[in-house]
DNA sequence: AGATTGCAATCTGCATACAGTTTACGCGCT
DNA sequence: AGCGCGTAAACTGTATGCAGATTGCAATCT
């Protein structure tokens, strides 16, 4: 067959934009799962393109820390050892107290504002323990965290260890009364920040990530090779 | 020209691992400058390979950070913004602070002892003013520093950042002076480090690196387009 | 002369072909 | 039966070809 196809599920960008964002979706929400093979025959047939852009993706993956890659043998979903995925959650905790602090100092009133309010209107999830919802909104408020940094590198590493995280921390919110404490938490947060109080918001945000860290590494070593 | 050809300048590796290295190093080093343009078929030609393998390594590059690329254009060295050139440096610092209070905390004594050893023997170039040779020591000091804090995460995101600030900061120890003070601020750091002060070896890294920054920020308004 | 449009050269994006490597299986040997 | 060993299948690595996009230039018109 003759390049006369056009691929129908996604629209927007380059093919292999298309084929980077396709994977990546499919690592960070678990549908693949870490240690699984990424075939680049199979990948190209599955979204109709050649294995050209499905290796270039594949590549790019890689440099992102979401698949690994070693000569002559298929990629596969990155599985971090225990050490690593440690170091990353730890890295989190401190990039998270950054991004708080900064906050703390530089968001505009507007900025302010929306994150109060995203915060509040949480409330409701919690008492309805609506797991999926309330990732959801945990989700856009750690993002409004850490825009409010205003620094655009700090935001593309914490984006960045957060999409590596991903894979290892899907269940956090199924631990009982997990849903209630991430709220108390960040209120925390969000009061410190309201004020001004960025050593507060800093140390805050802090044990925050600690807490989600040791919440997640025990599920993470449940689906270890 | 059938494919009966094999590259002689580099060695270990793929392919594209040979060529990313080497065109990174063309960057960091500041062989090819920001702005300027990596033709696909140049390159190829000079490494004496496809275009496919240069492709990948381009890719990679790219999400290094350190190649800007856009649809249908040739990549070029990435030229980073002054917002974005200023939101690095200031990540470099809150990581440089992480770093030295982590590595106050969890350095071995041979970690110190070696760190010491290696900022006591930089005195001797700092009075023959040997910038080259300082500036190899300053990388090896600071890279010291990352290792010793213990956390794989934070190594990688922090050498990459550097990485990509390398080609913004060449000329930084060509102020007047420069050396002497750097020496100065690397003593306050590796005492505090020895001493196992982690508030003070973090407050003396963040300045020191600030330091840098103003410094290198002045160099690289000179060569911005 | 200056602006504009059309064309040709150049370059990137993707597909495909081919070469080299790894893996898996089956056959023969002990 | 168990163990090598060889071969084929499956897959990755690289080269090349073709199509579409971009750019520079030149001829033409105002």
């Amino acid at each position: 067959m003759k390049q006369i196809r056009r691929r129908q599920v996604i629209r927007t960008g380059t093919t292999v934009e298309q084929m980077v964002r396709a994977i990546a979706d499919m690592i960070v929400t678990g549908v693949m799962h870490p240690g699984e093979r990424l075939d680049e025959l199979s990948l190209a047939v599955r979204f109709d393109v050649s294995r050209t852009p499905v290796r270039e993706a594949l590549r790019e993956l890689g440099a992102m820390g979401l698949v690994d890659r070693e000569p002559n043998r298929s990629a596969v979903v990155a599985n971090v050892t225990e050490a690593y995925l440690h170091s990353m959650f730890e890295a989190m905790s401190e990039l998270e107290a950054i991004c708080a602090r900064l906050a703390a100092e530089r968001m505009t009133v507007d900025e302010r504002h929306a994150l109060e309010l995203e915060h509040r209107a949480s409330a409701r999830l919690v008492h309805a323990n609506a797991q999926e919802d309330y990732a959801a909104h945990n989700t856009e408020f750690h993002t409004r965290l850490y825009r409010g940094a205003h620094n655009d590198h700090i935001y593309e590493m914490v984006t960045q260890t957060r999409a590596r995280l991903a894979p290892f921390r899907r269940a956090q919110f199924r631990l009982p009364g997990r849903l209630a404490k991430s709220y108390d938490e960040h209120d925390v947060i969000v009061t410190a920040i309201m004020r001004g109080d960025a050593a507060a918001a800093s140390q805050a945000a802090f044990s925050h990530v600690a807490i989600v860290s040791d919440a997640s590494i025990v599920f993470a070593s449940d689906k270890a090779e």
